[in-house]
DNA sequence: TACCAGGTAGAGCGTTCTTTCCAGAGGTGG
DNA sequence: CCACCTCTGGAAAGAACGCTCTACCTGGTA
């Protein structure tokens, strides 16, 4: 809502503050998790004073971990939506995705695993509202895969049960492989996972 | 190595000292998340002193996380030799598991869930201990689960992506189910694992 | 020039954290 | 009866925590 004013005479922040805040907050409970990550740490690591960091998220620390659970959130959201629509194929969807899943971890040095998981594992049974964040996310992945795989022929009700199954085996592979610093967990993921999609399709088309 | 000193006439304390502390360590880092748990939070949930926890493990926070670990770890290598020892079939046996990973977790409340994955979550970026000793974990339960399904049918290179995909859902199922408070990604886990392994036993056995 | 709102700057409050330290309780062997 | 050792009890140090507060800067408007 504010973001064209500084249009050409002051162009020295080149991403503005709260947005330094915000991405600072994602970056960091995304690794260490929510009692991990210190606001000084993240005004630090944003360049911003404790002031602005107040001054933008005037609710604290829960508010600055609502919003990076969210920008985890749509993180994902836009991964999964790329690789559906680069591979029409939802099998082969999510070969593309593990792969890239392994990669990214792999370019992080085996920090960078979910944006979500951490911040919610930790906190989620003390704070309720981080909890409903992060199932909201869950939710939320789980009904893009379930539209996609119901499009490509899978019935309801197994496309319920598989779109549960691909979330977990994503988000399973990815902490397993990054604790144990090894891409293998996410290979052998993609490759399953399209074993049982393509199971699914074609269970759904021969009885038809 | 100094274990076997209360042989008979000390039996007192119901359950020794150190035991509690230790019990009380894992319980709540695998709440909590090591960040997250204090060390007067688990000497007060242990019913010991301070003087006591730094008594039996001098070294601090990162003792008591590792042996939480460790115990985690027993933990669960002793519910997955469980199934396999009650179901001769691994596919039943992952059925079995995943409904009693499921019924684990509604019964605390969806509070305890994986004794591993919180702890080591939040910390394995920093503690390169926490990380050794979880990546220890998930490599010991791949073995295991590797072991039964090459005894049980499956090709040496299948039964290995095989064991990875195992742990992975497993992992992401009941980390799914905690956070979204639905045992609905355990079920699903279930079926399509059982699934995956009869798949490859009959692809083994058909091609001997 | 005066003013004002949005944003920046950081000192400091009260609390909690991990860790160290030492004084004692209770049982055991000489 | 004393020396000894394991274990308990808790005070306190030193640092870090989340958060509040006031002062200041800056650019636009009147």
């Amino acid at each position: 809502m504010s973001d064209e004013k500084r249009s050409a005479d002051a162009p020295e922040p080149v991403v503005a503050t709260r947005e330094r805040i915000a991405r600072a907050a994602s970056r960091l409970m995304q690794r260490q998790g929510y009692d991990g990550t210190g606001i000084k740490q993240i005004s630090a690591e944003a360049g911003a004073t404790l002031g602005s960091v107040y001054h933008f998220f005037p609710g604290g620390k829960l508010e600055l971990a609502l919003e990076a659970l969210n920008r985890g959130n749509r993180e994902f959201v836009d991964e999964l939506r790329a690789v559906f629509d680069e591979e029409e194929d939802p099998a082969a969807a999510m070969v593309l995705l593990t792969r890239r899943l392994a990669d990214g971890l792999r370019a992080s040095d085996w920090m960078d695993g979910c944006p979500i998981t951490t911040t919610a594992l930790g906190a989620s049974g003390r704070l309720p509202q981080i909890q409903a964040a992060a199932s909201e996310a869950f939710v939320r992945w789980h009904a893009l895969v379930f539209d996609r795989l119901t499009e490509s022929g899978v019935a309801e009700d197994a496309a319920r049960a598989l779109a549960h199954t691909v979330i977990s085996i994503l988000e399973g592979a990815e902490l397993t492989a990054q604790v144990t610093r090894s891409s293998a967990p996410l290979e052998a993921a993609g490759r399953h996972l399209a074993r049982l999609i393509d199971g699914d399709r074609e269970a759904a088309t021969g009885q038809e």
